[in-house]
DNA sequence: CGTGTTTTGTTTGCTACCGTACACACGGAG
DNA sequence: CTCCGTGTGTACGGTAGCAAACAAAACACG
């Protein structure tokens, strides 16, 4: 087991939540967490299903989505290596109306929904720090409904790629426009047109799926406030204890 | 206080939150219980400003808003009897970045911050009700996102009559067009024209800040499953219980 | 009773995004 | 090297909501 925690404590300070964790919690996890491998599109959970685990991406991103009956989507939030997905387990609902999707692959480690409701019902520091990533989360939420009414597909785009470089290193994203359009509800062809006009600004590159992202404080600057407002919140929030 | 028990008893349980606590715990609230007035447009809390109390609204609305940099707003939930106005206090955040606005006049109780914090650490039942009650305002947020993304106004505006109608007893609501259109994040000249169409087909009554509702069934058929989605998320995650 | 204010109704472009349809282009499989 | 599937670019008309400006009621109050 000790081989087993030594293989395991690199990958688990990789997600920032788990990373926070005080140093006697995450030694009753670590024998638990199971790492495990996200392929793009794979479903974590289905609308209304019970789960059977909660999920902490490391090198993954997780979009929770909202499927309406026509099937038109729209992305509500992103999980990426700062958060869990599975939110709705500790809140005592069991399930949610959302589904939640692999968007980028990669891999996470995950927990057994029972021994994560066990810990949270500890309702010591865990609890409490559960707690303020849901505050963060709520806080994206709110704010993708404020883009949503308000912001132009340009904008929404930069924010969206904005989102997805904070939760992943480099500057690559592998992503088609299909994906994109799905994600934040809008037509194929809309994405196109707007990766276009970012494409011409040299801001991004993009070759069937690969986007690289050029110039990073070009798309701040074209974003709109909502990818600021979300983010300083998660500072806020969560700040990083790289120190410990 | 046997005497203010008294009074202050049917009053509690006219928000469903404070009905649906144990007797131990309500008992020993209802001391600290202040009713208050509170009158339309009232601000109970800024945007990044600490909260003093949290609210338990009986007759009143209250809308959380985010007001944009360039005074645009979006309304991301609405807070009635059914639920309590403050959540981000025991989420551990203390502050959100959204502001809540009174958008129907009317009573409600209100208890010190740091009482609804010291209730909340006890991790009993009141906590579990809280969170419960918390996920079921996320699913709010998330119908809200996914409606501005895809739904017409004349939808949207049904919508969020059939909420306003849900919080309130009898049919009429009092609102202006321009107070709508402020909740909705669209411009007043949107709302006219949809109320109008309402209007024709005989499902409302407008008449300078007085709506009646006239065909609620009819509003129902009109609207997206948005609605139907939140209302059934309610019901399941607070369950009514009026046996008790 | 008349005057000012609040609320609602109407008009005229304008633009962003939609739905549909189709052309092209890259890249792997045979 | 060719074919075919998956991604991407383009074009067309349609429409919902925008911005601005203004008209017309309903009401409040001196």
């Amino acid at each position: 087991m000790e081989e087993n925690a030594i293989i395991t404590i690199p990958n688990a300070s990789k997600n920032h939540l788990l990373a926070a964790l005080p140093a006697a919690e995450l030694m009753r996890w670590l024998p638990q967490l199971e790492a495990v491998e996200m392929s793009l599109g794979q479903v974590l959970y289905e609308s209304g299903s019970a789960l059977s685990h909660v999920y902490f991406p490391t090198t993954s991103i997780v979009s929770l989505l909202y499927v309406m009956q026509n099937a038109q989507s729209a992305e509500i939030a992103v999980v990426g290596n700062e958060g869990i997905v599975g939110v709705p387990l500790f809140m005592g609902g069991e399930t949610t109306t959302s589904r939640a999707v692999v968007q980028s692959a990669g891999q996470g480690l995950r927990l057994k929904a029972q021994l994560m409701k066990d810990e949270f019902d500890r309702a010591g520091p865990v609890m409490h720090l559960l707690l303020r990533y849901t505050q963060a989360l709520i806080t994206q939420m709110a704010q993708t409904a404020v883009c949503n009414r308000h912001h132009a597909l340009d904008q929404q785009l930069c924010r969206w790629l904005l989102l997805s470089l904070d939760r992943l290193s480099g500057y690559e994203l592998v992503m088609t426009q299909e994906l994109i359009a799905n994600m934040l509800g809008v037509r194929r062809e809309g994405v196109t047109e707007a990766a276009l006009r970012l494409q011409h600004a040299g801001l991004i590159r993009y070759s069937r799926g690969r986007i690289t992202v050029l110039d990073r404080s070009g798309l701040e600057k074209r974003t709109c406030e909502c990818y600021a407002v979300v983010k300083k919140e998660y500072d806020r929030l969560l700040p990083d204890k790289t120190a410990t």
